[in-house]
DNA sequence: TGATATACTTAACGGCGTTAAGTTAAATTA
DNA sequence: TAATTTAACTTAACGCCGTTAAGTATATCA
């Protein structure tokens, strides 16, 4: 009687698949210039197999989107253990936010500006994903007015204006690949550099 | 003999025309979501007239994007004339970007996010509306740092590192209107004192 | 074994950016 | 003024696209 679950299995894997696929082709392609043909050719099944398991174009990005936000929070969890210097873990989280972005620069922007462009207001749901990797950040803050590093700041606003440097740095690194940046490694330092310099006490 | 004259006038007409209404729907329906023959049918034209006068939907949001940036220089301008006080200047500076971001949400996103997208290998082009607006922060901090109010920072990079904190903050405002900010009058500022503090001497 | 449900495909709809070829009307020339 | 050239614009088509309705084959179950 392991029918149903066999089955159960089988068109699992094939969701799995669909979606390395449909990744692999927005991460190399961009968005728009993957079509559904071509994700069907990949994995060698008609193109509208694929509204069986999902319900559009729109509905596989935000499937990749995602997983791409827990990956970015596993990326995190790793600096999380580290408890010794709060202002370093700070910018260390900072840095591999910017470098994560970086390393999947479609991911990201799949993830924070064309998917909230498909999905329209979307805030952050109570216990999301990308609710718990800003409550991370908020918590490094509030580490860091507690030891008496940083001034007495307001933890959430400071929060959101970190977000706010490191998310502006990502973003003009990927869309302006070509532009005369000093070094791309100094200018993502200086940006973090400078904001917790102004944070602190 | 004014024919010549006449005819160039009216083309010009014609082509701003396609412009105005190429930028409304843009901005209107976003760029994915227009079509060369939605702008035709905007301008009562068949929709092949327009390669006539544009090498295509591309261009079309090229020469769009020049006029927002020209709009934004023209922005910038009215504040140069106060040479009292350089550190207000750029935060007023640096405020006028993020609210002029807030005040055109969509031709923003045309300009910075969704144009390099289309347009691969854009820099700087020398004597360009954009180099030209970057120059006018990067003449700030230059002035700042003269008057020591600022440490011996590097003016390019600083400016750099201005400009993507003023773009990040203006982006999670634009893409995601419905996030519980504390207030966004209050993270704009914070953003722009943050980093200022974190500048100065 | 026959009925039924599941997994998948074929064919089509309307729309897209863009191009090649054709048409019409105005300006120029003889 | 009549013929010719030139410019402005349109028609028709190509090969794509996302998505849906209808159809087929295969595996499961009674």
């Amino acid at each position: 009687m392991g029918v149903k679950e066999r089955r159960t299995r089988e068109k699992e894997q094939l969701r799995r698949q669909i979606l390395a696929a449909a990744r692999e082709l927005f991460v190399n392609e961009g968005y728009e210039n993957v079509s559904m043909r071509k994700i069907a050719d990949k994995i060698e099944y008609s193109p509208t197999m694929i509204y069986l398991y999902f319900n559009g174009k729109a509905d596989l990005l935000d499937s990749v989107c995602q997983e791409t936000l827990l990956n970015l929070l596993n990326t995190f969890e790793l600096l999380k253990k580290d408890k010794s210097d709060p202002v370093e873990n700070l910018r260390k989280s900072g840095k591999a936010y910017v470098e994560f972005g970086l390393k999947y620069p479609q991911d990201y922007k799949l993830t924070f500006v064309v998917r909230p462009q498909y999905q329209k207001g979307l805030g952050l749901p109570e216990g999301s994903v990308g609710e718990r990797v800003f409550n991370y950040l908020s918590a490094m803050v509030s580490e860091c007015v507690r030891q008496k590093t940083f001034r007495q700041v307001d933890v959430e606003i400071t929060g959101q204006a970190l977000w706010s440097a490191v998310h502006g740095v990502t973003m003009l690194l990927i869309d302006f690949p070509d532009f005369p940046w000093t070094a791309k490694d100094k200018l993502i330092d200086t940006v973090i550099h400078t904001m917790i310099g102004g944070l602190k006490a």
